[in-house]
DNA sequence: CATATCACTTGCTTATTGCAAGTGATAAAA
DNA sequence: TTTTATCACTTGCAATAAGCAAGTGATATG
């Protein structure tokens, strides 16, 4: 399920970056990205960057995310259930794309900063 | 306007991410920028661009991308007054950040492909 | 027994998107 | 001269998504 051609994967075009947004183009999917990179796994964790994302769109994005192959959940403690979330390869390998995103933007917002290393 | 530190930049966070994801977040930004690192440049180029963006989002877009100093209005003619569209230094220096998101996608969404060289 | 934590879900209001159609300036064709 | 066409939009409206506050169920802790 993470690497098959579906429909959805040419919803708009066969462009990798139409692609790409069809599952990333939002205000907080490539903010979850960022805080699983720096090494965030934990809905609390996710919860409590900066940025304040609600708990219906965090809970929401972390599903489409799963859905799409970035993530997957895993189960640190039984009763009851918790799961963390953990990136898949697809999700790792999104990781130069943040880099250069943060080069840029260090340089377009002066005196922006990631919180940790991304970078 | 092209490069202060205003309060829009950092509307949700100092992070690069969230800055940029303020500017850039969502489904049709980055396609309006592919597109003019592709070399286009007036309102029907984009309209003919495959993902068929709406005419108001489109005009929204552009808007907002000449205000947030991505883009600047150039004349071609007069009479009626046309113009055309010209990526800023902010804008062109994105071409990176569309050049490794290229790379991605085209591993994660096998069978695409860029129109052209963004690459 | 009361309070707290965690990972959500539900309900509701407001904002954004998508679609179709229309507009105004001008040029070219019938 | 009336019609048709092009270009760069704008307007209206229905559908979808976002944002906010509150609630839920399982469990642990005081």
């Amino acid at each position: 399920m993470t690497n098959n051609i579906t429909r959805q994967d040419f919803e708009r075009s066969f462009c990798p970056v139409a692609c790409a947004l069809d599952e990333l183009g939002d205000k907080w999917t490539l903010l979850i990205i960022r805080d699983l990179l720096l090494g965030k796994k934990r809905y609390q964790e996710f919860l409590a960057s900066p940025e304040r994302i609600a708990t219906n769109i965090l809970a929401d994005r972390l599903k489409k995310l799963e859905s799409a192959g970035f993530v997957r959940q895993q189960p640190y403690q039984q009763k009851p259930v918790r799961c963390q979330y953990i990136l898949t390869q697809k999700g790792k390998d999104l990781r130069p794309v943040l880099q250069v995103l943060v080069t840029w933007g260090k340089i377009y917002y002066p005196g922006s900063r990631v919180l940790d290393a991304v970078e």
